[in-house]
DNA sequence: TGTACATCAGTGAACGCGCGTTCACTGATGTAC
DNA sequence: TGTACATCAGTGAACGCGCGTTCACTGATGTAC
C-alpha cells in the first residue's frame, strides 16, 4: 500500500504530498474492513492523517471519491482482463477460460475494488467516466466472444453480445455469492474457479465450440 | 401495502397495534427509494408515525429490523421458486425453465426485498434464521436439479449440487446486473428473461438435457 | 358484570456523538525577474 | 543567486444536524376474582 510517496515526495510536514493517493488508499482499506457503506469522509481523512476538511480540496465529496475509486477498479479490471486474453492466443478457447478465471481472480485479490465498482450505491448516472471505464472491461469480453464465435461455422455463430452477458452475469453471480473471502458468504463444496470452470466448459458444450486438441 | 391493519385491529390512539409490521413496511419502502443502506431505525420510526423510541419495543436495532425483512424475503423468495417449480409438472425441464423465470421475477417485483437479501451488508453469521431461510430457498432449486438430472442416463449425470449453483449463480448475475428496474443498470439489447432463457438453453444443451417434446 | 391491578406498547425529552461543511487562516512551494 | 509574490494545500475551530439510545412516564389492554 503506497500510502505516501516514497522518497523526496514523502510528506514533509504541513503539506502531505500525495493526499489524493493516500485518501484512496485510506478508502480502500476501509472498505474492505467494513463494507462499501462502511466509510465516512471524515474517516478517510483521520487514516490519512489530515484534517476532516483537507479531503475538500481533492474530492467534492464522499460519492466522488467513491467514484474515483470505483473508476480506478474498473480500469484495472479491464487490463486484468485484456491480460488474460492476451489477443487469443494460443487460442481462442484457452484464452477464453483464462479470462473467467481473470474475473474471479479480480474479485478475490481486490474485494474492496470489487465492492466499490458493483455495491457501492453510487448513482452512476451521475459518474460518466465511471460507466466509460465499466464499458472498457465490458468491451474486452465481448471482443473475445466475437473471436471465439468466429471459430464456429456461421449458421451456428451466437450473437457475441449474448454470449459476453452470459460469461460476464455467470462469473459476477459467482462472484458475488462465493467469490469473496467475505464473512457473509455461503460454503460450497468446490472452489468457486472450479465451479466457474464447470460452468463454462457446459456452456461452450452448449454452443458447440470445440475443444482444444 | 398493509401499513396497519384493516378493521378492529387499526390503530385506535395511543396504541399503534401493528407497528412491527409497520416498521417492516416502512423498511421495504425506504429501500426501494433509498437502496439498503439508505434509512435508519429513525426514519423507519418516522415513517410509521411514531416516535423514535417505539421501534425499540420490537426489533433490537435497525440490523435486527432489516434481518427480519431479509428472512420474510427469503421466505418468500422460497415460497415462489416451490411454486414454479410445482413439483416438476409438467415436465421437469418446463418446470424448470418457469424456476428461471421465478427468479428473476422475485428480482424484478420485490427489488427493496432482494436488496435486503443480498446487498444489505448484513453479518449473516449473526442471524442464524436468515441463512436457514435462504438454504431453504437453495434446497427448492437443488431439488428441481436433482428431478430434472434424474432424467438423464446415469453416466451422463452432472452432481445436482454443482447444477444448482451454476443456476442459481447465472440467476443472479442477470438479476444483479440488468435485473433491476435500478438506474445504476446498464442498457442491454434484451429482456433480462430472454438473457436467461438462451443462457439456460444453452447450458441444458451442453448437458444433453433433451427439449421436451 | 364490575373493578383492581399487572402488563404492554407507546411518548417525548434529553444526552452525547460524529458527520458534513464552511471559514478565515497559514505554512510551503513555485516562479518571474 | 536572491527576492517578492502568487498560488497551492493544508489547519483547526466552529456550526447545525440527525442519529442512536436511555429514561421516567402514561395511556390502553387484558384478566383474575
Amino acid at each position: 500500500m503506497a500510502w505516501q510517496k516514497d522518497g523526496p515526495g514523502a510528506r514533509r510536514g504541513y503539506h502531505h504530498g500525495n493526499l489524493r493517493e493516500a485518501l484512496i488508499a485510506a478508502a480502500l482499506e476501509l472498505i474492505s474492513k467494513k463494507g462499501p457503506a462502511g466509510f465516512t469522509f471524515a474517516d478517510a481523512a483521520r487514516a490519512a492523517g489530515v484534517s476532516p476538511a483537507a479531503p475538500y480540496r481533492h474530492f467534492r465529496d464522499r460519492d466522488a471519491l467513491m467514484a474515483d475509486v470505483a473508476r480506478r477498479g474498473f480500469d484495472g479490471f479491464a487490463d486484468a482482463l485484456s491480460r488474460a486474453w492476451n489477443d487469443g492466443r494460443p487460442t481462442p478457447r484457452a484464452a477464453f477460460e483464462r479470462l473467467g478465471r481473470a474475473y474471479l481472480e479480480f474479485a478475490a485479490k481486490e474485494p474492496a475494488l470489487f465492492s466499490a465498482m458493483f455495491e457501492s450505491g453510487l448513482p452512476i448516472g451521475d459518474y460518466p467516466e465511471v460507466s466509460a471505464a465499466g464499458e472498457r472491461a465490458f468491451a474486452v469480453l465481448r471482443q473475445a466472444c466475437e473471436a471465439l464465435a468466429a471459430t464456429l461455422p456461421k449458421e451456428k455463430r451466437p450473437p457475441p453480445m449474448m454470449m459476453a452477458l452470459h460469461i460476464w452475469s455467470l462469473s459476477h453471480g459467482i462472484a458475488s455469492l462465493f467469490g469473496r473471502g467475505d464473512a457473509a458468504r455461503r460454503p460450497i463444496p468446490m472452489s468457486p474457479e472450479e465451479l466457474l470452470e464447470a460452468a463454462m466448459l457446459i456452456y461452450l458444450d452448449g454452443l458447440d465450440v470445440p475443444a482444444d486438441k
